[in-house]
DNA sequence: CGGTTTTGACCTGCGC
DNA sequence: GCGCAGGTCAAAACCG
């Protein structure tokens, strides 16, 4: 079960990051599921022993996105704050659109997967039930809000489960390979 | 120097 | 109502 080591360790290079070549994909919807145990999710499909993959969708509830993205929203704006407090107050403001969240795993010793885009990170918390801490990430462009978590699961800490929240609408700025079309696909698999 | 990471505090939702 | 857990901010540190 150690095969797949070989092709999962190159990520450490910001050039590569073509290597995740197979992965399966798999939709539940959960929307919002603050379920801790989410993990456990992740190791039903162990079935192969390398690599990758699944793949959450989930639907903007009205709720769990307008909830959501006020804190958010009002947290980024400082000033605009004060504004969007006033005029919408706590409501769930129906915000343009949807967030798409999708995670796949993958085996790699590094927690950052290069995916092309550039990603600042604005935050790290230590989940329960995981000896690992979860990374919180940010896409740099501008006017583009998509975010993405990173967590390492304390079972298998050759594992690497990233999650992401809405989806760029900016072209990719690296050379990323195949993975570029795997992304596409999976934008499309989030938009339907 | 500018951008990014680090890290603790803060906020919010949820369960009890 | 309180406490917990997850998510975010922001100031300082760090690195190229």
């Amino acid at each position: 079960m150690d095969n797949f080591a070989s092709m999962s360790s190159s990520s450490s290079s910001l050039s590569q990051n073509s290597h995740l070549s197979i992965f399966n994909m798999m939709m539940t919807s959960q929307p919002h599921d603050h379920h801790h145990n989410h993990n456990q999710v992740f190791q039903h499909h162990d079935q192969n022993n390398g690599y990758s993959g699944f793949i959450t969708t989930m639907e903007e509830n009205q709720n769990i996105n307008g909830d959501v993205a006020t804190p958010a929203a009002t947290g980024e704006g400082g000033s605009l704050a004060a504004e969007n407090e006033a005029k919408e107050g706590k409501k769930k403001v129906e915000k343009k659109s949807r967030k798409p969240r999708f995670a796949f795993q993958t085996r790699s010793q590094v927690d950052i997967l290069d995916d092309g885009y550039r990603w600042r990170k604005y935050g790290q918390k230590a989940v329960k039930n995981n000896r690992f801490p979860r990374s919180y990430y940010r896409c740099t462009h501008q006017g583009c809000n998509v975010k993405k978590q990173v967590q390492r699961l304390s079972k298998d800490e050759g594992i690497v489960v990233t999650t992401y929240e809405g989806v760029h609408s900016h072209p990719i700025q690296k050379s990323t390979d195949n993975f570029d079309h795997i992304l596409s696909q999976m934008q499309i698999y989030t938009s339907l």
